[in-house]
DNA sequence: CTGAAAGCGCTTACAG
DNA sequence: CTGAAAGCGCTTACAG
């Protein structure tokens, strides 16, 4: 060994070419083999050997190369509003459950506060996916992704894009059914000031169901999504002539928010009021007494998504799906019993 | 217009090719001027056509073969236990930021509950990333990728790979610390029955402390993260001859569950019992009453290690970094009161 | 200051 | 049943 000799090339990964070499084939019977096309091709000896080289070189495909053969990157993108609220990890997990099924990756991105210019946009590696799973946007948010396939989750039907969404009307009018059957009348409505379909679709249905009632009369007030703010709407709706035996709150955290306020307030729940939750998160079985609520199936909203949009992406034409909620009925809902006024 | 012209091809994005064509220019001068290395090396009135026709073009450099040609995906993952709980969105989104302001995109990954074969590996696209962030792993969990970049995050120190971690002892400390300056020296641990290091560093730090205090006496008791089985584990620690006054819980979720034992036990927190927490998650504040806690940075967590592995990737030698928690006083904990055993 | 050419690692007609 | 060749869209020496 002389000090001149040449300096050792960097470790690479070993490509196809590498392969076909340690099996004796050509690079496309590698191709073929590995990429499952073989059978009537290529000679079950043959696409044995291949395995084989590319087993104990420890042979994987380059993506990129791939992705730039094929014209599509095997990317998706997940957008949410935001990963802060406990809300969208599930919807993440059941997108990603299938897509990984499917030899696709997830990223996510949250919808920008602001309308920052396109150089800021969210994904770094703009443009390089397939398609878009956008979930519980605001109206309009997908305006300037036209041309991607996407698909809408919780955001309400849509003539032009497949959408997946939560049965919350149907959801809303359980929990009134449940309410009424208690003997409920005067109900309050802490609703989410948030523009988005699920909690309009929500106010409505809970508007008619109420209206539908005998007797029934309905109070509201709005909040951010914040036990704070749900806080203090809830005090105020509580604070009328004529308080509301229940409050009806579009969100756990807006639930928490309304047990802060009766506890202010000298109120028990659920003898002396009775709250009522939506989403059925972690939070609400953690609070005391525990939520009675609406269960949406997150994680199955993203599964389903996804799956609608792997289908768009194969030239199919998916059919809008509607995800019902279920009514869980815990300890915060009782009969309403005379309250001094 | 006969019908037999041909058929339209399909539209597609147009290439590098197609704006040195618009420019008049060769697709060399193209990619010199957009990849921002012609300073010196183009007229700056040819930079100018160039990006005026990329613009008119409304040009969009493709990744794949971006990818291909440089070697590098500009995608890293994030590799974490679960999505579902509410601490890791946080870690996410801090370390989307970073990436983002680099061209990097991130994917996620949670690490699969059961050592599947590497044909069910979590990301599709098997091998099509830079680098690897794992979060909160259990002890050899990375042993798998050896060979590709990584930064672990809340997993202790390493000799191998850049760290970053929280000050969990230091927070663990200045709990005991809050807690002995209300005169509390029967502590309760409900530990989370997982096995990673920031909960050692936990036990350890709370052991020690307890030990250093005159009178001072610990009971531990473990548990899942998770309301109903903290709650068990609570009942536990406090049926015994000489009960906590005090339960120190691993995780904000295990002290909600500790609240539960407590109101099932007919104790007052937190005259009767106090509880602390650690994290802060929203689920702090929406208890009753407010937990005192440690808030850990996870957005910063999550910032501050992409941060290091970009420099990792750069070929720098990120030095470990431990990010403070923070003693978050609430409402849950007050000085002792004698209680009947 | 600018262009022609090579090559990243795949997949897929096409020829034999 | 198998191989040689083209080409996806970039970036970067290299020549001029």
């Amino acid at each position: 060994m002389s000090a001149r000799e040449v300096p050792v090339p960097a470790i690479s990964r070993p490509t196809s070419k590498d392969v076909a070499q340690e099996a004796g084939v050509s690079q496309s019977t590698v191709s073929l083999v590995l990429g499952g096309k073989w059978s009537g091709r290529v000679s079950p000896a043959t696409a044995r050997s291949v395995r084989d080289a590319a087993e104990r070189l420890g042979y994987r495909p380059n993506q990129a190369a791939r992705n730039l053969r094929l014209g599509t990157t095997r990317t998706v993108l997940l957008m949410v509003p935001t990963l802060t609220a406990p809300f969208f990890g599930p919807v993440y997990t059941g997108a990603a459950r299938v897509a990984a099924r499917h030899g696709f990756g997830v990223v996510v991105s949250t919808w920008p506060d602001d309308a920052q210019g396109p150089a800021d946009s969210p994904f770094g590696s703009d443009e390089a996916i397939d398609g878009i799973l956008a979930s519980s946007l605001a109206p309009d948010a997908l305006a300037r992704f036209r041309g991607t396939p996407a698909v809408m989750l919780d955001s309400g039907p849509d003539g032009a894009v497949p959408t997946v969404d939560f049965g919350v009307a149907d959801g809303m009018r359980a929990i009134a059914r449940h309410l009424a059957g208690l003997g409920h009348r005067r109900f309050g409505h802490v609703a989410a000031a948030v523009d988005q379909w699920t909690f309009r679709a929500r106010a409505a249905a809970l508007a008619t169901a109420v209206a539908a009632l005998p007797g029934g009369a309905l109070a509201r007030d709005s909040c951010a999504i914040d036990v704070a703010a749900a806080k203090d709407a809830a005090v105020r709706l509580l604070s009328a002539p004529h308080p509301p035996t229940v409050l009806v709150c579009d969100d756990d955290l807006i639930a928490a928010g309304a047990y802060k306020a009766a506890r202010a307030l000298g109120l028990d729940v659920p003898s002396e009021l009775s709250v009522t939750g939506f989403d059925d998160v972690l939070l609400a079985t953690a609070l005391e007494p525990e939520l009675t609520t609406v269960r949406l199936p997150a994680e199955e909203l993203g599964a389903q998504g996804m799956t609608a949009l792997l289908d768009l992406l194969a030239g199919g034409r998916p059919a809008p799906r509607v995800l019902p909620g279920e009514l869980i009925v815990r300890d915060s809902t009782a009969p309403p019993r005379n309250r001094r006024v």
